[in-house]
RNA sequence: GGGCAAGUGGCGGAAUUGGUAUACGCGCUGGUCUUAGAAACCAGUGCCGCAAGGCUUAAGAGUUCGAGUCUCUUCUUGCCCA
């Protein structure tokens, strides 16, 4: 039998998926956006976008067979940062370093047989696409969604660049990995916390979203309620405003903790030792993560305010490093009883500690007690349990003119601003009377200056000659461009509806088109997203959303699948040298050897593949071995895809070899003499087919292609062990027809060359199930006291009466019935029956 | 420290609503074929036991005729936030 060449076979039908139109733009039809996270094109694919990018076309291409218009488009994720460092270490324009990669992955990516229309590739360093991305800059500064602010930022001193706060990890760099320092610097910022409720609120509509990524995207716009205390600082007329969630806990309050940066700082500026305190404070990071971990530390101002509650009561007044100027009013009070940071806080600097909760115990306290209890030591709150102390205290504030009722928001504004020469330049100028406006829409794009010198330090767009001198088009007045490009997270917040119609030349896109396509019916992609991509997506739609009234749309993705990660374990030899997983070889189930030199190897465990640790596998090389169907059908085939996978040569080849079979399968079937017709067997062969096509269609729909793999095993299992006597060909060949379309999703290239040879007509249609046929056969559990004794078969909604019957004349459990009395029968029809008997 | 998941054979993992636990695959064992190996094919494979049978879903309790699934306690692991 002439063996399947995945080779000729594969290369056959990826000509036809990109000649064949795979998409049937039929307007009449439902419509189906499926999409996957863009890549970054850093050179080549790597497992995880196989995974993905499987995932997807599994999606895609079982949407179109069931008859939806389906969108399924790809792009380039191409700005970024390493594209600057490559070119500073090969001397290769970013530009050129990045089309190659791109060549090179969107081959790899056709390599894996993906129903991809490439008509509408996108890349976001294309000027055609930043162009609009520039335009959309200038709408969303026109709508007041884009503010000029000067904060403290984390400034990498390597990268010498700004770093958002979720790039910096252990107070560190995520490139650079050395620690971040605090640096003012003025910066362009999206609004994003105008629409802080909303994207809290809305939420809820997300029912296709992960629970997981919709509480973090909760957690991580941290919505607070409290109030705002005024405190008066003592033989003085000046107040601190404070902002609390625990207003509740005011009458434990021991100190008053203000940023280095809140204005009280004005008659301290000059004093040595207080620059020396607000340096070291610099040094610390803005993330809440590296303030929590840094020593709490205090500069004593010697100053007082008077408590609102406490008749000639004073508290002190210190600076502290871990109170920010940018989040509430950059002043608290402390309560340490009650409050871990305070607690400690109050044991450095040896101040009062007064408990205000109860903690149902007499004892002195060794840490806060954060827990739930009533009031105490605590005047007319005295007896309230926190959260009603909490309203009185707050209505007491009001009341008094103290203060007022505040929601806070954990979620900042969003700072785009990045000094990088590979990104959208910020289409502002800045004009010599110190004014700050857009460029207008006619001289856009903003084009990059092509010649650049990449070797040195510091931002290329600021030094470069002369790109930077320019004039206000409408009045010739002389200007200065924004040298700031925008940050990358910017371009991937709107690809989506640019994808609707990625040629659209007037604006960012067609409404109309937008209309039809979005919302993305399925997005997939990775976990690492959950918390920034898609927030930033939802409030790019939200944005545009809010001034363009022909634009229908509150949210972008209606359904999310975040998958789980390629796993690989890793290898060092025995002079600590990571080792690439061919560099060795498996002896046996403990012993790894080094191929050079025969060494022992240390194997570490299975983490996501990554370069550093050298524990990838190469899809192309995979692919070259054993066939892309091979590929995609393990990566699918060994976990559900929202948890990890491991890597497994074994798994893969093992893949292989069941594609050899189902094409063994094929062949014999095709060869095989026509038979006499059995027409029982023929209609169980039938229905258990048609049964198939069920349990695929539920595992596709519910994202457990691990299941759907299952069952093709066990239909090919099936197939072998039904004799064939009995069955006619034509039948045999409808039902292997309907199988291989099942597995066109999975398999696509082995599949259709076996529909073409199986001359099946209707290749873009998914199986039907035939009514006619269906399971009158069915297995039932036979119990006795909630055991399992016996499972017959019996015909389908069999009564209780002929089971007993059954069960009495000729079954395993009928000695368990024996000479006992019968208390009671549970029956559950075509699952189970369960006598319960007299135990004596 | 807080929140959220999860824990099923040697391994990856299955198990509509509480109703046959261990599907399917990997690995392993034996066999056929082969000079040998590989491949292919056949058979076996949760644990204890010669067997009948008993036990088994991290540990322990509870609800139920019946619990991997629901409730509580404990332990462990992972993720996110700190």
């Amino acid at each position: 039998m002439e063996r399947f060449s995945f080779q000729k076979v594969e290369k056959k039908w990826q000509l036809k998926f990109e000649s064949l139109k795979l998409y049937n733009k039929n307007p009449k039809s439902k419509k189906f956006y499926c999409l996957e996270m863009f890549p970054y094109p850093s050179g080549k694919i790597h497992m995880g976008h196989v995974r993905n990018y499987t995932i997807g076309d599994v999606i895609a291409r079982y949407k179109y067979l069931n008859g939806f218009n389906v969108l399924h488009p790809m792009g380039w994720d191409a700005f970024g940062l390493p594209a600057e460092n490559a070119s500073k270490a090969n001397k290769l324009h970013p530009r050129k370093w990045t089309n190659q990669n791109i060549l090179t992955m969107k081959k790899q990516l056709k390599m894996l047989g993906l129903s991809i229309d490439w008509d509408l590739e996108i890349s976001t360093c294309d000027k055609n696409y930043y162009k609009h991305q520039q335009e959309l800059f200038i709408d969303f500064f026109k709508e007041g969604l884009v503010s000029r602010k000067e904060t403290y930022v984390n400034w990498d001193p390597v990268e010498k660049t700004v770093l958002a706060n979720e790039q910096v990890i252990d107070g560190k760099g995520w490139r650079s990995n050395v620690p971040v320092e605090r640096k003012k610097l003025n910066q362009w910022f999206f609004n994003i916390t105008k629409f802080s409720e909303e994207l809290l609120k809305d939420l809820e509509n997300l029912k296709g979203w992960p629970e997981k990524v919709k509480l973090m995207q909760k957690n991580w716009i941290g919505k607070s309620y409290g109030c705002e205390i005024n405190f008066k600082i003592k033989s003085k007329n000046e107040k601190i405003n404070v902002f609390t969630t625990r207003p509740d806990t005011i009458f434990g309050a021991s100190f008053i903790a203000l940023s280095v940066d809140h204005p009280f700082n004005k008659n301290f500026r000059n004093k040595p030792d207080f620059e020396k305190f607000k340096k070291e404070c610099d040094k610390t990071g803005t993330t809440e993560e590296a303030l929590a971990n840094a020593e709490k530390v205090g500069y004593n101002t010697g100053a007082f305010v008077e408590h609102p509650f406490i008749n000639n009561k004073k508290i002190p007044i210190y600076f502290a490093n871990f109170v920010l100027m940018d989040y509430g009013s950059g002043a608290i009070f402390g309560c340490p009883a009650h409050d871990q940071r305070d607690f400690d806080f109050a044991k450095k600097y040896d101040l009062e500690i007064i408990k205000v909760v109860s903690n149902d115990s007499d004892l002195a306290l060794s840490e806060a007690f954060t827990g739930n209890g009533k009031l105490i030591n605590s005047d007319f709150l005295n007896n309230l349990e926190v959260s009603k102390a909490k309203d009185k205290i707050i209505d007491q504030i009001e009341k008094e003119g103290l203060g007022k009722r505040k929601t806070l928001y954990r979620l900042k504004d969003w700072g785009i601003s990045r000094q990088r020469y590979w990104g959208c330049p910020i289409p502002m100028i800045y004009l010599e009377d110190g004014s700050v406006v857009p460029v207008e829409k006619d001289e856009l794009p903003i084009e990059l200056p092509e010649d650049i010198d990449l070797q040195s330090q510091g931002n290329p767009l600021e030094k470069h000659p002369s790109w930077k001198n320019t004039v206000q088009k409408s009045t010739g007045k002389k200007a200065i461009r924004e040298t700031d490009t925008l940050d990358t997270f910017v371009d991937s917040s709107w690809y989506f509806l640019r994808f609707c119609s990625p040629n659209h030349k007037a604006s960012p896109f067609n409404e109309k088109e937008v209309n039809y396509w979005m919302p993305v019916d399925q997005y997939i992609g990775g976990i690492e997203h959950a918390i920034l991509h898609l927030l930033y997506s939802r409030f790019f739609t939200k944005g545009i959303n809010k001034y363009n009234k022909k634009i229908k749309l509150d949210e972008p993705f209606k359904n999310l699948f975040t998958q789980g990660m390629v796993c690989h374990e890793s290898y060092k030899d025995q002079s600590g040298n990571w080792l690439y997983p061919d560099e060795v070889i498996r002896v046996d189930s403990n012993t790894v050897l080094k191929i050079q030199d025969k060494s022992k190897v240390i194997v570490g465990p299975a983490e996501s593949m990554s370069k550093s640790k050298k524990n990838t596998i190469d899809p192309e090389t995979m692919i070259e071995q054993y066939g892309a169907d091979s590929v995609r059908w393990f990566i699918l085939s060994d976990s559900p895809p929202e948890k990890d996978v491991q890597w497994s040569d074994s798994g893969v080849a093992s893949a292989n070899k069941f594609l050899q079979k189902i094409w063994n399968l094929n062949m014999s079937i095709l060869n095989m003499k026509e038979l006499q017709k059995d027409e029982k067997k023929e209609n169980k062969f039938i229905s258990e087919i048609n049964n198939f096509v069920n349990k695929i269609d539920a595992s596709i729909e519910s994202f457990r292609f691990n299941v759907s793999i299952a069952h093709f095993y066990e239909i090919y299992n099936f197939f072998k062990k039904t004799p064939s006597s009995g069955i006619r060909k034509k039948i045999l060949i409808d039902n292997l027809t309907k199988v291989m379309k099942l597995m066109i999703p999975f398999t696509p290239h082995l599949a259709n060359e076996c529909l073409e040879l199986l001359k099946c007509k209707n290749l873009n249609e998914w199986p039907k199930i035939d009514e006619k046929y269906t399971i009158n056969q069915t297995k039932l559990a036979i119990q006795v006291d909630g055991k399992t004794r016996d499972i017959i078969e019996i015909k389908q909604n069999l009564m209780e009466e002929e089971i007993n019957k059954i069960v009495i004349s000729n079954s395993k459990a009928k000695k368990y019935l024996e000479n006992k009395r019968i208390l009671r029968t549970i029956f559950v029809k075509n699952k189970i029956i369960n006598y319960i008997v007299d135990k004596k």
